[in-house]
DNA sequence: ACCATGTACCTTGTAAAGCAAGGTATGTGT
DNA sequence: ACACATACCTTGCTTTACAAGGTACATGGT
């Protein structure tokens, strides 16, 4: 029910997941899903963006029990735009719980 | 640039300016933008929204400078809610903090 | 009288993103 | 042969933010 609040932050969930070492869409999901949810269907779309934005590049490897892996790592722009996001993610956090602070004051005790 | 990140968060900001006092749309505006960037495209829209969930009532009010004024009060749904939102925005970031902090230990000193 | 400006309301159309649902193919175990 | 896990992918839907445009009232300047 909070799929609005991921928009625009998956991106760089990817890429600070990246950041920590080469993967692939599916185990990308696995990763993440231990902390926020995420689905297949978010995830391959996303990480076409990724790549046509050319934060990440990509190689195939042979998997010993299943289909080949589309590895994906950062790209050094990958890695500035990570930086990038993280700056603008904090900012906001911040605008945000600013206003939330406008009602921190009002209609907790209203005892007339 | 930052428009993404803004989806899923503004009703639940416009809910806490309304926390702090009744106010109208255009007021709306211009109390958020202190802080935040948001249009008045954004707003209006977004107040029907917000009343069609009856998270907020209107009443209005002549004004001796213009046109009259659609007032909106927090209903007690609303407060509800937004406290609801409250708590799932704190959980969100603490997510999204998690996840960015897997790439804190990595890529940074990349020596050798 | 006329017009610009500020106030205050509103709508339409566009773009972006997340997701459920479905589909394909590979390898392993029964 | 069949089911399952792995791993890839696409289509269509929904929600939301926003720019651009439009209406109407009141005030001040010329």
């Amino acid at each position: 029910m909070k799929t609005q609040l991921k928009k625009g932050t998956l991106d760089m969930c990817v890429l600070a997941a990246l950041a920590a070492g080469d993967s692939y869409a599916y185990e990308l999901v696995g990763i993440l899903s231990r902390t926020m949810e995420i689905s297949e269907g978010t995830m391959y779309p996303l990480m076409r963006r990724l790549q046509a934005e050319a934060w990440v590049s990509t190689y195939l490897v042979e998997s010993a029990s299943g289909p080949s892996r589309k590895y994906y790592t950062l790209t050094a722009e990958g890695r500035r735009q990570l930086s990038w996001m993280q700056q603008e993610w904090r900012e906001f956090v911040n605008e945000v719980n600013a206003v939330l602070g406008l009602a921190a004051g009002a209609g907790t005790g209203e005892a007339s």
